[in-house]
DNA sequence: GTGTGTCACAATCGCTTGTT
DNA sequence: AACAAGCGATTGTGACACAC
Protein backbone atom coordinates (compact mmCIF):
# COMPACT_ATOMS: atom_id res chain seq x y z
CA UNK A 1 0.00 0.00 0.00
CA UNK A 2 2.45 2.85 -1.08
CA UNK A 3 0.94 6.31 -1.73
CA UNK A 4 3.00 6.76 -4.56
CA UNK A 5 1.43 3.69 -6.61
CA UNK A 6 -2.23 5.69 -6.96
CA UNK A 7 -0.94 9.10 -7.18
CA UNK A 8 0.53 9.08 -10.91
CA UNK A 9 -3.60 9.47 -11.72
CA UNK A 10 -4.71 12.72 -11.41
CA UNK A 11 -8.45 12.36 -11.66
CA UNK A 12 -10.74 9.01 -12.05
CA UNK A 13 -11.35 10.17 -15.53
CA UNK A 14 -7.75 10.24 -16.22
CA UNK A 15 -8.19 6.37 -14.53
CA UNK A 16 -10.62 5.89 -16.84
CA UNK A 17 -8.91 6.36 -19.92
CA UNK A 18 -6.34 4.48 -19.07
CA UNK A 19 -8.84 1.39 -18.29
CA UNK A 20 -10.24 1.91 -21.60
CA UNK A 21 -6.77 2.04 -23.09
CA UNK A 22 -5.34 -1.34 -21.23
CA UNK A 23 -8.03 -3.06 -20.73
CA UNK A 24 -11.45 -2.05 -23.01
CA UNK A 25 -9.45 -1.77 -25.77
CA UNK A 26 -11.89 -4.55 -28.20
CA UNK A 27 -14.96 -2.64 -27.21
CA UNK A 28 -16.74 -0.22 -29.38
CA UNK A 29 -16.80 2.81 -27.27
CA UNK A 30 -14.02 1.37 -24.54
CA UNK A 31 -14.43 5.00 -22.27
CA UNK A 32 -17.92 3.66 -22.40
CA UNK A 33 -17.11 0.20 -21.08
CA UNK A 34 -14.64 1.27 -18.68
CA UNK A 35 -16.93 3.97 -17.06
CA UNK A 36 -19.36 0.77 -16.81
CA UNK A 37 -17.09 -1.17 -15.01
CA UNK A 38 -16.20 1.48 -12.93
CA UNK A 39 -19.72 1.24 -11.31
CA UNK A 40 -18.95 -2.91 -11.12
CA UNK A 41 -16.10 -1.96 -8.81
CA UNK A 42 -18.21 0.65 -6.47
CA UNK A 43 -20.71 -2.01 -6.10
CA UNK A 44 -17.61 -4.80 -5.00
CA UNK A 45 -16.10 -2.23 -3.07
CA UNK A 46 -19.30 -1.95 -1.00
CA UNK A 47 -20.15 -5.40 -0.98
CA UNK A 48 -16.86 -5.95 1.12
CA UNK A 49 -17.00 -3.28 3.21
CA UNK A 50 -20.47 -4.94 4.26
CA UNK A 51 -18.74 -8.15 5.00
CA UNK A 52 -16.04 -6.43 7.11
CA UNK A 53 -18.97 -5.26 9.06
CA UNK A 54 -19.71 -8.52 9.69
CA UNK A 55 -23.05 -8.44 7.92
CA UNK A 56 -22.64 -11.01 5.33
CA UNK A 57 -25.63 -13.31 6.61
CA UNK A 58 -27.70 -10.23 6.41
CA UNK A 59 -27.13 -9.01 2.82
CA UNK A 60 -29.20 -9.95 -0.03
CA UNK A 61 -28.58 -8.74 -3.77
CA UNK A 62 -30.21 -7.05 -6.14
CA UNK A 63 -33.58 -8.05 -5.04
CA UNK A 64 -36.83 -6.55 -5.20
CA UNK A 65 -38.03 -4.26 -2.13
CA UNK A 66 -41.79 -2.99 -2.04
CA UNK A 67 -43.15 0.68 -1.12
CA UNK A 68 -44.37 0.70 1.89
CA UNK A 69 -48.01 -0.16 2.17
CA UNK A 70 -47.98 -0.50 -1.71
CA UNK A 71 -46.34 -4.00 -1.95
CA UNK A 72 -47.71 -3.30 -6.16
CA UNK A 73 -44.35 -1.58 -6.80
CA UNK A 74 -41.56 -2.25 -6.14
CA UNK A 75 -37.53 -1.44 -6.68
CA UNK A 76 -34.48 -3.54 -7.58
CA UNK A 77 -32.02 -2.53 -4.90
CA UNK A 78 -28.46 -3.55 -4.96
CA UNK A 79 -28.13 -4.64 -1.38
CA UNK A 80 -30.53 -5.04 1.26
CA UNK A 81 -29.74 -5.94 4.72
CA UNK A 82 -32.05 -8.35 6.30
CA UNK A 83 -32.70 -9.68 9.94
CA UNK A 84 -31.82 -13.43 10.07
CA UNK A 85 -34.95 -16.02 11.50
CA UNK A 86 -32.77 -18.94 11.63
CA UNK A 87 -29.02 -19.52 10.64
CA UNK A 88 -27.91 -23.58 9.57
CA UNK A 89 -24.98 -24.85 8.70
CA UNK A 90 -24.20 -27.14 5.89
CA UNK A 91 -20.73 -29.24 5.19
CA UNK A 92 -20.53 -30.75 1.24
CA UNK A 93 -17.59 -33.77 1.24
CA UNK A 94 -16.55 -34.84 -0.67
CA UNK A 95 -16.51 -31.85 -2.95
CA UNK A 96 -18.37 -32.08 -5.84
CA UNK A 97 -18.90 -29.00 -8.43
CA UNK A 98 -21.52 -27.22 -8.89
CA UNK A 99 -23.35 -26.88 -6.10
CA UNK A 100 -26.96 -26.27 -6.91
CA UNK A 101 -30.07 -25.27 -3.97
CA UNK A 102 -30.96 -29.08 -4.59
CA UNK A 103 -28.25 -30.30 -3.08
CA UNK A 104 -28.51 -28.01 0.37
CA UNK A 105 -32.20 -29.30 0.24
CA UNK A 106 -31.68 -31.32 3.20
CA UNK A 107 -29.68 -28.91 5.15
CA UNK A 108 -32.33 -26.80 5.89
CA UNK A 109 -35.81 -27.19 6.82
CA UNK A 110 -37.20 -26.72 3.43
CA UNK A 111 -40.82 -26.98 3.21
CA UNK A 112 -41.94 -30.27 0.38
CA UNK A 113 -43.96 -27.73 -2.05
CA UNK A 114 -40.67 -25.64 -1.99
CA UNK A 115 -39.89 -24.01 -5.61
CA UNK A 116 -36.03 -24.04 -5.75
CA UNK A 117 -34.06 -21.27 -7.32
CA UNK A 118 -31.73 -22.60 -10.17
CA UNK A 119 -28.79 -20.05 -9.65
CA UNK A 120 -25.68 -22.41 -8.05
CA UNK A 121 -23.51 -21.67 -5.58
CA UNK A 122 -20.69 -22.15 -6.90
CA UNK A 123 -19.61 -23.76 -10.70
CA UNK A 124 -17.19 -26.35 -12.37
CA UNK A 125 -15.38 -22.92 -13.03
CA UNK A 126 -14.86 -22.26 -9.62
CA UNK A 127 -16.68 -19.09 -9.79
CA UNK A 128 -19.27 -18.11 -6.51
CA UNK A 129 -22.50 -16.40 -6.24
CA UNK A 130 -22.71 -14.67 -3.20
CA UNK A 131 -25.46 -14.42 -1.24
CA UNK A 132 -27.10 -17.30 -3.58
CA UNK A 133 -31.02 -17.25 -2.46
CA UNK A 134 -31.86 -20.88 -2.53
CA UNK A 135 -35.71 -20.40 -2.38
CA UNK A 136 -39.01 -18.01 -1.08
CA UNK A 137 -40.67 -19.02 1.44
CA UNK A 138 -43.35 -17.62 3.31
CA UNK A 139 -41.03 -16.24 5.99
CA UNK A 140 -38.92 -14.17 3.63
CA UNK A 141 -35.68 -15.31 1.64
CA UNK A 142 -32.81 -18.30 2.10
CA UNK A 143 -29.67 -17.39 1.22
CA UNK A 144 -26.45 -19.36 0.91
CA UNK A 145 -23.30 -18.18 1.50
CA UNK A 146 -19.79 -20.30 1.10
CA UNK A 147 -17.98 -20.04 4.40
CA UNK A 148 -14.85 -22.35 3.84
CA UNK A 149 -13.81 -24.02 0.21
CA UNK A 150 -10.85 -26.57 -0.03
CA UNK A 151 -9.93 -29.03 -2.23
CA UNK A 152 -12.01 -31.97 0.11
CA UNK A 153 -14.96 -30.36 1.59
CA UNK A 154 -17.14 -26.80 1.23
CA UNK A 155 -18.98 -25.05 4.63
CA UNK A 156 -21.85 -23.02 3.79
CA UNK A 157 -23.95 -21.17 5.72
CA UNK A 158 -27.72 -21.15 5.28
CA UNK A 159 -29.63 -17.96 6.64
CA UNK A 160 -33.72 -17.58 6.70
CA UNK A 161 -34.06 -13.84 6.50
CA UNK A 162 -36.96 -12.04 6.95
CA UNK A 163 -38.97 -10.96 3.88
CA UNK A 164 -38.91 -6.61 4.91
CA UNK A 165 -35.35 -5.65 5.24
CA UNK A 166 -34.03 -3.34 7.76
CA UNK A 167 -31.66 -1.23 5.67
CA UNK A 168 -31.11 -0.75 2.16
CA UNK A 169 -27.53 -0.02 0.26
CA UNK A 170 -27.35 1.63 -3.28
CA UNK A 171 -24.56 2.05 -5.09
CA UNK A 172 -24.12 4.76 -8.08
CA UNK A 173 -21.59 6.25 -10.61
CA UNK A 174 -21.39 9.23 -13.29
CA UNK A 175 -18.58 9.80 -15.20
CA UNK A 176 -17.65 12.73 -17.50
CA UNK A 177 -17.73 13.03 -20.61
CA UNK A 178 -15.27 13.39 -23.20
CA UNK A 179 -14.42 16.71 -23.89
CA UNK A 180 -16.10 18.51 -21.06
CA UNK A 181 -15.17 19.26 -17.56
CA UNK A 182 -17.96 18.91 -16.22
CA UNK A 183 -20.40 15.79 -15.82
CA UNK A 184 -23.53 15.06 -17.35
CA UNK A 185 -26.97 16.00 -15.79
CA UNK A 186 -27.51 13.76 -13.29
CA UNK A 187 -30.95 15.15 -11.83
CA UNK A 188 -33.05 12.37 -13.12
CA UNK A 189 -30.88 9.68 -11.69
CA UNK A 190 -30.88 11.82 -8.42
CA UNK A 191 -34.73 11.80 -8.49
CA UNK A 192 -35.12 8.27 -8.89
CA UNK A 193 -32.86 7.28 -6.02
CA UNK A 194 -34.85 9.69 -4.00
CA UNK A 195 -38.08 8.35 -5.16
CA UNK A 196 -36.87 4.88 -3.58
CA UNK A 197 -35.37 6.04 -0.78
CA UNK A 198 -38.54 8.16 0.37
CA UNK A 199 -41.07 5.11 -0.43
CA UNK A 200 -39.55 2.08 1.10
CA UNK A 201 -39.70 2.45 4.98
CA UNK A 202 -42.18 3.21 7.18
CA UNK A 203 -40.66 5.76 9.03
CA UNK A 204 -41.91 8.74 6.84
CA UNK A 205 -40.51 12.13 6.48
CA UNK A 206 -42.85 14.99 6.37
CA UNK A 207 -41.31 18.73 5.43
CA UNK A 208 -42.25 21.47 8.05
CA UNK A 209 -42.81 25.25 7.38
CA UNK A 210 -39.20 25.59 9.46
CA UNK A 211 -37.75 23.24 6.46
CA UNK A 212 -36.94 20.42 8.92
CA UNK A 213 -38.13 17.36 8.72
CA UNK A 214 -41.31 15.50 10.93
CA UNK A 215 -41.16 12.04 11.03
CA UNK A 216 -44.18 10.41 11.40
CA UNK A 217 -45.09 6.29 12.07
CA UNK A 218 -48.52 4.94 12.06
CA UNK A 219 -48.72 2.67 15.18
CA UNK A 220 -50.67 -0.97 15.17
CA UNK A 221 -53.40 0.42 16.49
CA UNK A 222 -54.16 3.83 13.93
CA UNK A 223 -52.65 6.14 15.98
CA UNK A 224 -49.81 8.14 14.36
CA UNK A 225 -46.44 8.61 16.24
CA UNK A 226 -44.69 11.57 15.14
CA UNK A 227 -41.11 13.86 16.26
CA UNK A 228 -38.85 15.27 14.80
CA UNK A 229 -37.21 12.97 12.17
CA UNK A 230 -33.88 12.37 13.34
CA UNK A 231 -35.04 11.89 16.98
CA UNK A 232 -37.62 9.03 16.24
CA UNK A 233 -35.10 7.00 13.88
CA UNK A 234 -32.96 7.02 16.76
CA UNK A 235 -35.34 6.08 19.12
CA UNK A 236 -36.38 3.14 16.52
CA UNK A 237 -32.66 1.80 16.41
CA UNK A 238 -31.92 2.21 19.90
CA UNK A 239 -35.14 -0.12 20.98
CA UNK A 240 -34.55 -3.10 22.30
CA UNK A 241 -36.93 -5.25 19.64
CA UNK A 242 -37.86 -3.81 16.17
CA UNK A 243 -41.49 -4.99 16.76
CA UNK A 244 -42.94 -2.29 17.51
CA UNK A 245 -41.65 -0.62 13.66
CA UNK A 246 -42.65 -3.01 11.58
CA UNK A 247 -41.57 -1.61 7.56
CA UNK A 248 -38.43 0.28 9.47
CA UNK A 249 -35.68 1.27 6.74
CA UNK A 250 -32.27 3.30 7.03
CA UNK A 251 -31.56 3.98 3.51
CA UNK A 252 -28.36 4.04 2.58
CA UNK A 253 -26.22 5.34 -0.70
CA UNK A 254 -22.99 5.58 -1.75
CA UNK A 255 -21.74 7.67 -5.05
CA UNK A 256 -18.19 7.89 -6.51
CA UNK A 257 -17.11 11.50 -8.10
CA UNK A 258 -18.64 12.75 -11.27
CA UNK A 259 -17.09 16.67 -11.22
CA UNK A 260 -20.90 17.66 -11.28
CA UNK A 261 -21.73 16.53 -7.37
CA UNK A 262 -20.17 19.96 -5.65
CA UNK A 263 -18.12 22.97 -5.71
CA UNK A 264 -15.71 23.76 -3.32
CA UNK A 265 -18.36 25.11 -0.61
CA UNK A 266 -21.52 24.24 -2.36
CA UNK A 267 -23.26 21.28 -3.29
CA UNK A 268 -25.45 20.68 -6.73
CA UNK A 269 -28.59 20.19 -6.94
CA UNK A 270 -28.05 16.46 -7.62
CA UNK A 271 -26.55 16.05 -4.14
CA UNK A 272 -28.61 18.03 -2.09
CA UNK A 273 -31.73 15.51 -3.08
CA UNK A 274 -29.67 12.61 -2.60
CA UNK A 275 -28.74 13.97 0.58
CA UNK A 276 -31.89 15.10 1.83
CA UNK A 277 -33.46 11.89 0.88
CA UNK A 278 -31.41 8.99 1.74
CA UNK A 279 -30.43 8.56 5.55
CA UNK A 280 -26.98 8.17 4.87
CA UNK A 281 -25.30 9.26 1.77
CA UNK A 282 -21.22 8.28 1.53
CA UNK A 283 -18.93 9.98 -1.15
CA UNK A 284 -16.32 7.50 -2.65
CA UNK A 285 -13.27 9.41 -2.97
CA UNK A 286 -11.76 9.30 -6.57
CA UNK A 287 -8.16 8.37 -4.20
CA UNK A 288 -10.21 5.38 -2.67
CA UNK A 289 -11.24 4.43 -5.57
CA UNK A 290 -7.96 5.05 -7.98
CA UNK A 291 -5.53 3.16 -4.54
CA UNK A 292 -8.60 0.21 -5.36
CA UNK A 293 -7.72 0.20 -8.83
CA UNK A 294 -3.95 0.61 -8.94
CA UNK A 295 -2.82 -2.17 -5.58
CA UNK A 296 -6.09 -4.34 -6.72
CA UNK A 297 -5.85 -4.17 -10.74
CA UNK A 298 -3.37 -2.23 -12.41
CA UNK A 299 -0.06 -3.13 -9.70
CA UNK A 300 -1.35 -5.89 -7.65
CA UNK A 301 1.07 -7.51 -4.80
CA UNK A 302 1.32 -11.03 -5.62
CA UNK A 303 -1.07 -11.90 -2.73
CA UNK A 304 -3.58 -9.62 -5.23
CA UNK A 305 -2.65 -10.88 -8.16
CA UNK A 306 -5.64 -13.51 -8.36
CA UNK A 307 -8.00 -10.06 -7.90
CA UNK A 308 -6.21 -8.43 -10.87
CA UNK A 309 -6.81 -11.79 -13.18
CA UNK A 310 -10.24 -12.19 -12.29
CA UNK A 311 -10.93 -8.96 -13.36
CA UNK A 312 -9.04 -9.17 -16.30
CA UNK A 313 -10.31 -12.29 -17.79
CA UNK A 314 -13.61 -10.86 -17.01
CA UNK A 315 -13.13 -8.39 -19.43
CA UNK A 316 -11.34 -10.12 -22.60
CA UNK A 317 -13.99 -9.12 -25.40
CA UNK A 318 -15.83 -12.80 -24.87
CA UNK A 319 -19.23 -11.80 -22.95
CA UNK A 320 -21.06 -13.96 -20.48
CA UNK A 321 -17.28 -14.80 -18.66
CA UNK A 322 -17.65 -11.94 -16.26
CA UNK A 323 -16.01 -13.02 -12.81
CA UNK A 324 -15.34 -10.06 -10.96
CA UNK A 325 -18.87 -8.81 -10.15
CA UNK A 326 -20.76 -8.20 -6.58
CA UNK A 327 -22.28 -11.53 -7.24
CA UNK A 328 -20.33 -13.90 -9.25
CA UNK A 329 -16.67 -13.82 -8.08
CA UNK A 330 -13.54 -16.07 -8.90
CA UNK A 331 -13.01 -17.82 -5.66
CA UNK A 332 -9.51 -16.95 -5.39
CA UNK A 333 -10.43 -13.52 -6.14
CA UNK A 334 -13.18 -13.64 -3.68
CA UNK A 335 -10.37 -15.17 -0.71
CA UNK A 336 -7.99 -12.05 -1.47
CA UNK A 337 -10.69 -9.60 -1.54
CA UNK A 338 -11.64 -10.46 1.83
CA UNK A 339 -8.23 -10.62 3.32
CA UNK A 340 -7.09 -7.31 2.18
CA UNK A 341 -10.70 -5.77 3.08
CA UNK A 342 -9.94 -7.18 6.62
CA UNK A 343 -6.18 -6.24 6.49
CA UNK A 344 -6.93 -3.00 5.74
CA UNK A 345 -9.96 -1.78 6.87
CA UNK A 346 -9.64 1.53 8.48
CA UNK A 347 -7.85 2.37 5.37
CA UNK A 348 -10.41 1.37 3.12
CA UNK A 349 -13.27 3.26 5.69
CA UNK A 350 -10.75 6.97 4.95
CA UNK A 351 -12.10 6.54 1.13
CA UNK A 352 -15.33 6.85 2.11
CA UNK A 353 -16.90 10.78 3.06
CA UNK A 354 -19.85 11.21 5.32
CA UNK A 355 -22.39 13.98 2.87
CA UNK A 356 -25.52 13.03 5.18
CA UNK A 357 -26.36 13.01 7.71
CA UNK A 358 -24.71 16.05 9.14
CA UNK A 359 -22.00 14.84 12.08
CA UNK A 360 -21.89 11.54 10.85
CA UNK A 361 -19.28 9.03 10.85
CA UNK A 362 -18.62 5.05 9.17
CA UNK A 363 -18.49 4.25 12.92
CA UNK A 364 -21.58 5.34 14.14
CA UNK A 365 -23.10 3.81 10.75
CA UNK A 366 -21.41 0.21 11.35
CA UNK A 367 -23.02 0.65 14.92
CA UNK A 368 -26.59 1.71 13.77
CA UNK A 369 -26.71 -1.59 11.20
CA UNK A 370 -24.91 -3.84 13.97
CA UNK A 371 -28.10 -2.62 16.05
CA UNK A 372 -30.79 -3.12 13.57
CA UNK A 373 -28.77 -6.40 12.51
CA UNK A 374 -29.93 -8.08 15.84
C1' DG B 1 -24.54 36.33 -33.40
C1' DT B 2 -21.70 33.66 -30.17
C1' DG B 3 -20.82 31.17 -26.27
C1' DT B 4 -22.17 28.78 -22.18
C1' DG B 5 -24.97 26.22 -19.29
C1' DT B 6 -29.27 23.46 -18.39
C1' DC B 7 -32.36 19.82 -19.12
C1' DA B 8 -34.67 15.67 -20.86
C1' DC B 9 -34.32 11.89 -23.57
C1' DA B 10 -32.12 8.54 -26.96
C1' DA B 11 -28.55 5.18 -28.07
C1' DT B 12 -25.40 1.76 -26.82
C1' DC B 13 -23.28 -1.65 -24.09
C1' DG B 14 -22.94 -5.17 -20.67
C1' DC B 15 -24.97 -7.88 -16.87
C1' DT B 16 -28.56 -10.80 -14.90
C1' DT B 17 -32.07 -13.94 -15.19
C1' DG B 18 -35.15 -17.12 -17.11
C1' DT B 19 -36.00 -20.55 -20.67
C1' DT B 20 -34.97 -24.13 -23.71
C1' DA C 1 -24.58 -24.45 -22.81
C1' DA C 2 -26.88 -21.20 -25.73
C1' DC C 3 -29.99 -17.71 -26.36
C1' DA C 4 -33.22 -13.77 -25.63
C1' DA C 5 -35.44 -10.29 -22.88
C1' DG C 6 -35.20 -6.87 -19.47
C1' DC C 7 -32.79 -3.54 -17.12
C1' DG C 8 -29.34 -0.24 -15.42
C1' DA C 9 -25.24 2.68 -16.32
C1' DT C 10 -22.69 5.51 -19.32
C1' DT C 11 -22.37 8.33 -23.22
C1' DG C 12 -24.38 11.29 -26.86
C1' DT C 13 -27.72 14.79 -28.84
C1' DG C 14 -31.02 18.46 -29.59
C1' DA C 15 -33.76 22.23 -27.78
C1' DC C 16 -33.82 26.10 -25.10
C1' DA C 17 -32.57 30.20 -21.98
C1' DC C 18 -29.62 33.75 -21.01
C1' DA C 19 -25.51 36.85 -20.84
C1' DC C 20 -22.26 39.40 -23.44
Amino acid sequence: MTESSSSSYKSIDALQKTLAGQVFHYAADPKKAAGRALGTLVEVITYYTLRTWDLSDHIVIERGVPEFGNPKIVHNVEFSLHSVLAKHSAKITPLSLPITPKKLRHSWPCPNDCLLKSSSIIGKDLVKRNATVLAEIDSGPVVANIEVLDKSACTISICELTASPFAIVECKRVGVEEGTRRGPQTIEKAKQGSYVARSVSSLQKVRLRSGQFQGILEQSDGQFRSGPYHELQREIIDAASRDNFPGFMLTVSIVSNHGNWFTSDNQNKELCVLAQSYDWLLFLTDNGLTKFIVDLLLQPADELKSVSAAFHQSYSGQRGNNRFTKVRIDTEADRALRAYFTQYKSKVETWFNVIAPDGGTLASLRADLGSLAK
